[in-house]
DNA sequence: GGGCTCACG
DNA sequence: ACGTACGTGAGCCCG
């Protein structure tokens, strides 16, 4: 069998996959769609031919020779598009790591480089395959060299393969002539002149007839369309110019030794490096890297003995009161249950001491306590988790890393343990995936012991050693205040909000949800009557067909996958047809009964409380989320969802007080903006939208109509969104000529906002991020795109995120001084409850007044603008009543 | 697992 | 011309 070498048209792939797949970005938002599809394609043909040699060669950003013969050649071109130019040192550096040699050469294009290549190792006796997808590369298919062309189809990758025989068969011309037919044709991609009046038909009939141009001009007078015969005769020169730059160059002076060429194993630790970095997930599995060893994993040790975690912790608390070093310590838990603890003290001493046998959670759980008493510094990934098992005083000194890493970059969607060491110790160390897969703690317990144990011990390990590089990145970034005097006391408070819960009435909750089936049942029958048929209401590709296609409704929007069926397109039908009414209701209720009544019934505990969890490290914005169940989500714009609000209570001798912020986003916007207008309109006016209305439309403000005042409350949502005249038209159903006059208007009142705002993104697209009054970041990637819509959103972005983070800065800083308060006058009411403006908390009776008074302080004076913070306060024996 | 829809601020 | 308001999470459908 003669050897293999596959030769790789570099830029021509990058762009194929750049077309071919969607946007794609890691989270450090770098672009990578192009070079992904590059590598599936690399590995497609990999496998596919097992070659012995693989070679891969670029463009040089300069003239060659064809632009020497022809000033035009190519043309004034288009510039590469940002993201997929920006992928391109991208690409070489990922081929370098894995070993493949790259070639580029000034003066050549690639096309010339892998011709040459190509006939040497034809000479030499090779199999030669090139891949490219340009077509042009099929005048160098012979019957030992193949043209693979990679087509990116929705079901994957196919290969068109062309040998010589193969082109005559599809273009009826030899590879050679191919040449010719091109010169005749011209070619508008390269700016290659053609004879004028001669297309792709013409030019082919007369090679296939006289083989080449030159031989097809001694025989002039035989050519038969006459039109034809002129063409050519009076272009012949340029068609034999044409010639020459759309022949590939064959005998490029490049020096080649096809033994640098030969394939390794390409599966690299150095490559590794970059798949991880790319976040090719699915290409890792490739790599059966055998990891070596980390250098501190020599010295991870499991403990399960009674007496060696006796021996340790004496040890340890011993060598931490002598050293007053930092602690790495981390939870091994998972849903509810805990399968140990791992403790890092340094780079020599890191164990995972497991709960098993004598060693029960609470022996382990006191010991860990009094270990971080000992600790002049806690390091933990996830200081709430800790802080719901352990007590701990807040006077401790704590870190945690993984809060540090979403500050430093809140756009990632996780801070697992190897990210971190990635990222901020420079580190290759095994994932979790690596480690155990996709099995929980519990099983990988059973089944893969060893690797949980190692991951166990990274975890807390990989914390400890991040801490000094986070604390320096927060430092050089302004963060660090952020971090320590928001965050950090932050997660205690959470902590205890999460361990204090909410009593759910569960009894009541089940009444409600049977009444809602039975009106659901109801409206079901009556939606089946009047389509005439039964269905899925639920599926919006079923309802889509039966609305738009058996009941002939107009359809407005499409989705991706067919008709829109969402609320905004069917209330605009309901007023003519009374089964999208009866949908809409069906739908309302069903939501309510799914995710509401059911929904929350499975979280209720057996304490009669539903303890939720609140994220501190997921939003762009820092805002917190709420998740299992979402406690942020109540309904409470209709009145049928609102009443779900009546089964929160409060436990005996306590009632709800509730107090939210009343417009905080536009007071921040007014204070930030420094817009002397809307300060002032704020230090007078009882009602900021009326105002708005007042000054906006040049009307009298005791004459402004509820309209009116409705149109600036959405002016006013706007602004704090990022404006768009399309965004504020949808909303208030009417012209974007119309929006663009309000918008106007608005900025004309009050210029100062507009002055800000164009600031906002003036400033990102400058630093790359937008910054909120506290001085919390987020990188907006987006603004650098080359896609308008794309780089719209991220003008919003960097309009909306100062604001809306703002506000989160200020109501994290109100909880924090909420609970102090609480604390140091001693009373029993707790903080149990925030959704984004407003907090929530369980009162004891006799406590009412004070509690009013502190909620009401503290929210007020968390930060100080130049508008009043003003909050609305509110007693109630429910959630209903107490909002 | 992605798309659609809808609940909230 | 492009085809959107900013930020979330959950349930359901369907390939």
């Amino acid at each position: 069998m003669n050897k293999k070498i596959v030769l790789i048209d570099g830029h021509s792939i990058l762009n194929r996959a750049f077309f071919g797949i969607p946007d794609l970005t890691n989270s450090e938002g770098l672009h990578t769609n192009a070079v992904y599809g590059f590598l599936n394609i690399l590995f497609k043909i990999l496998d596919e031919e097992k070659p012995d040699y693989l070679t891969v060669a670029f463009d040089v950003h300069a003239p060659t020779f064809r632009h020497k013969m022809f000033e035009d050649y190519k043309g004034t071109r288009k510039p590469m598009a940002e993201e997929l130019r920006q992928q391109v040192p991208v690409m070489k550096e990922v081929l370098q790591a894995m070993g493949i040699v790259i070639m580029e050469k000034e003066g050549y294009e690639a096309d010339d480089i892998l011709g040459t290549i190509a006939r040497q190792c034809e000479e030499a006796g090779l199999e030669v395959s090139i891949v490219s997808g340009d077509r042009d590369l099929l005048q160098l298919a012979t019957e030992h060299t193949k043209i693979r062309i990679p087509k990116t189809k929705r079901t994957g990758t196919e290969i068109e393969d062309y040998y010589a025989r193969d082109v005559v068969d599809k273009y009826q011309v030899t590879p050679g002539e191919f040449i010719d037919v091109k010169a005749l044709m011209g070619d508008t991609a390269d700016n290659i002149p053609g004879v004028p009046g001669i297309g792709e038909k013409t030019a082919t009939n007369l090679i296939t007839a006289f083989h080449s141009i030159e031989n097809a001009y001694e025989h002039l007078e035989e050519i038969k369309p006459p039109r034809a015969q002129n063409a050519l005769r009076e272009h012949y020169d340029m068609a034999c110019m044409s010639k020459t730059l759309a022949a590939i160059d064959v005998h490029a002076g490049i020096e080649y030794q096809i033994e640098d060429a030969l394939l390794k194993d390409f599966y690299t630790e150095e490559a590794y490096v970059y798949f991880k970095r790319l976040e090719f997930k699915n290409m890792l599995s490739r790599f059966e890297l055998d990891t070596p060893k980390n250098q501190a994993e020599q010295h991870f040790k499991t403990i399960t003995m009674l007496d060696e975690a006796e021996t340790f912790f004496a040890e340890a608390s011993q060598e931490l009161g002598r050293s007053k070093a930092a602690t790495g310590i981390a939870l091994i838990a998972e849903k509810g249950q805990i399968y140990g603890i791992s403790v890092s003290l340094s780079e020599e001493k890191t164990v995972f001491i497991k709960t098993e046998g004598f060693l029960t959670e609470s022996y382990l759980l006191e010991k860990i306590q009094m270990l971080a008493s000992c600790a002049a510094l806690l390091v933990t990934p996830d200081l709430k988790a800790l802080l719901k098992q352990i007590s701990i005083p807040e006077e401790q000194s704590c870190f945690d890393t993984t809060i540090a890493a979403y500050l430093l970059n809140p756009l990632k969607n996780e801070y697992s343990y190897d990210d971190l060491a990635k990222d901020y110790l420079n580190l290759m160390i095994p994932s979790r995936m690596d480690l155990i897969g996709k099995l929980s703690f519990a099983k990988a317990n059973e089944e893969k012991e060893e690797e949980l144990n190692r991951l166990a011990c990274y975890t807390a390990y990989i914390s400890l050693a991040c801490h000094t590089a986070l604390e320096k990145q927060l430092e050089e970034t302004q963060m660090l205040k952020l971090y320590r005097s928001v965050e950090m006391p932050l997660a205690f408070t959470l902590a205890d909000m999460e361990m204090e819960g909410i009593c759910v009435d569960a009894e009541a909750l089940k009444i409600y949800g049977e009444e809602l089936s039975v009106k659901i049942q109801e409206l079901e029958q009556k939606i089946y009557d009047q389509a005439g048929e039964r269905f899925n209401i639920n599926s919006p590709k079923q309802l889509g067909g039966i609305l738009f296609d058996k009941l002939n409704m107009p359809n407005g929007k499409k989705t991706k996958t067919g008709y829109s069926t969402a609320a905004d397109v069917l209330d605009k039908l309901a007023l003519d047809y009374p089964i999208v009414s009866d949908i809409l209701e069906y739908r309302q209720l069903t939501k309510l009964k799914s995710t509401y009544a059911d929904g929350l019934a499975a979280y209720i505990l057996t304490d009669g409380r539903i303890h939720g969890t609140f994220n501190q490290t997921i939003t762009a914005t820092g805002r917190l989320s709420s998740t299992e169940p979402n406690l942020q989500n109540i309904p409470i714009r209709m009145e049928l969802g609102r009443l779900i609000r009546k089964v929160f209570l409060p436990k005996d001798g306590f009632v709800f007080l509730d107090a939210d912020y009343s417009q905080i986003e536009l007071r921040v916007l007014a204070h930030m903006s420094g817009d002397k207008n809307l300060i002032e309109a704020y230090r007078h006016a009882e009602d900021i939208h009326r105002v708005t209305a007042s000054q906006v439309f040049h009307t009298p403000f005791e004459e402004v109509t509820d309209l009116q005042r409705r149109n600036a409350k959405a002016v006013n949502f706007g602004i704090v969104y990022g404006i768009s005249s399309f965004g504020l038209s949808q909303d208030l159903s009417i012209t974007r000529k119309e929006a663009e006059m309000y918008i106007k208007s608005y900025f004309e009142t009050y210029p100062g906002i507009k002055e800000f705002l164009d600031r906002l993104v003036k400033d990102a697209k400058d630093t790359g991020y937008a910054v909120t009054m506290f001085g919390r970041r987020r990188p907006v990637p987006e603004l650098f795109s080359s896609n308008f819509m794309q780089r719209s959103f991220g003008e919003r972005i960097a309009m909306n995120s100062p604001i809306q983070g703002t506000a989160a800065d200020i109501i994290k800083i109100a909880m924090n001084r909420v609970r102090a308060r609480l604390k140091k006058e001693q009373l029993k009411s707790k903080l149990i409850l925030q959704v984004h403006d407003e907090l929530l908390i369980e009162t004891a009776d006799n406590e009412v007044e004070q509690v009013k008074q502190i909620l009401n302080e503290e929210m007020q004076n968390a930060a100080h603008l130049e508008v009043r913070l003003e909050t609305d306060t509110k007693e109630g024996s429910n959630w209903y009543e107490a909002h």
